[in-house]
DNA sequence: GCCATTCAGGTACGATGTACGCAAACCGAG
DNA sequence: CTCGGTTTGCGTACATCGTACCTGAATGGC
């Protein structure tokens, strides 16, 4: 039975540790999640391709499909690998609300140091253990306090949407920036400066520009920001908490 | 002066209808754009590649460089040309419940014509006339009622977070169906099915499965799911109004 | 009618994901 | 120890992509 059907990486288990014949791997996934996330890391997600992966390992890019199916499916146990850093206890204490701050803050902290985190999160919906696992946490955090199910459900999505927007304003730019080669101060004083005065200037979108030129808690510290943002949807969640 | 100078591509508009001398273009931006929207809104916007484009135009892939400097600020045209099909009044009307809703809605349909357009609003932080249009409507429905320009910029950016990732929820899947070309219901049934079954029948995460199993509002028409959590997120921002 | 200017688009290059196939390494059976 | 089946390592090859460069054709002012 061949096993091109179509199946998530997560049902196509690393081939185990075997007593029969054959010669033995002299890679692994894990080890190669690990080389693919150290290069994203440094140079960005557009820089992680099979054969700069393979050559940081001494190999050639072919040995690489050994381990995995897809390069599709190398992001998603890159994913996995980030969110494997998110360190929660077994289960939620009973404070809902530092519960899922924590969940918040480390998932903050995850995404800051894999600046393509987010952004690979949004483009497949995968649901690797990991995933789960916190995604777990959070909704037990909410568990038991008269909520039904659709409930918890609808305010965990809200506090992931926050938290990825957040984190998204936070390094948006810089990812940008990045990209394009350039030091973050030259390419925000040069590139996207100009275009935000023209607008400005223009006077065609009062508002937008009021949110820019007077807004009291962009020039807050990034954490505090994200601490503000967040206690204003956990507030909304408390709201219907009895 | 050269102008490779790294420039939104808002800062760089059409060459303008001129009397000097030299050949007429033979196409323009809107067309290009217009060409691009269709392939991507029927074959996805990973087949939306310059030379597709160009022979859909019967010409070569290397006029389009006369309109659009880069790929990526084609990207930036096709988001901008779907916004601009999201109809509203020149202002406010004054029932900021109903002025969200508006953006909302016309959102979300904008969003279900062109599938690819939450993912590549996702990719990249543009800034195209009709979005700020969007945007300043947005924040006018919510201003002169007490709120600073903080609060007003961080409710309508809620509401965008909550449409984004409703919508996202909405199709995501199916782009992913449509991607390994199968159709969605093949593609639910033997792809992602198998995999969530394994993840409930293994009891590890009883809460995701719940979510997943006791459900109500998961069989309810995808317009009244949405505006079950749109009105939550109106709700949410009502609270802070008097 | 000449000429500077502009557009059309063919050719070419480097890079990508990955299908294919063969050689080398390995273990168990004889 | 030998041999054969099995598995890994990986070089080669191909289709496809964005786009740099260049030639030739079209155009309007003088």
């Amino acid at each position: 039975m061949p096993d091109d059907e179509p199946t998530s990486i997560w049902m196509l288990p690393e081939r185990q540790e075997r007593s029969g014949p054959g010669r033995r791997p002299g890679y692994s996934r894990e080890q190669i999640t690990r080389t693919a996330v150290r290069i994203a890391d440094a140079e960005g997600v557009e820089a992680t391709t099979m054969r700069r992966i393979a050559s940081e390992l001494a190999t050639g890019a072919m040995s690489l499909y050994r381990y995995v199916p897809k390069r599709d499916d190398l992001f998603d146990l890159m994913i996995d690998m980030a969110m494997s850093e998110i360190e929660l206890p077994d289960d939620p204490s009973g404070d809902w609300r530092a519960d899922l701050s924590l969940v918040a803050d480390q998932t903050r902290a995850a995404a800051l140091r894999h600046s393509w985190l987010i952004g690979l999160l949004a483009g497949r919906p995968t649901l690797g253990p990991h995933l789960l696992r916190v995604h777990e946490f959070a909704l037990g955090a909410l568990d038991g306090r008269g909520l039904d199910i659709d409930d918890i459900t609808a305010f965990v999505g809200m506090l992931n949407d926050y938290v990825h927007s957040a984190i998204r304003r936070e390094i948006g730019w810089l990812e940008e920036a990045r990209r394009s080669g350039l030091d973050p101060e030259r390419w925000k004083r040069d590139y996207i400066g100009p275009y935000v005065r023209q607008i400005v200037e223009s006077g065609a979108y009062p508002l937008f520009s009021r949110s820019l030129l007077e807004s009291r808690t962009a020039h807050l510290p990034p954490a505090e920001r994200f601490r503000h943002g967040l206690d204003r949807v956990l507030d909304g969640i408390g709201a219907h908490i009895t």
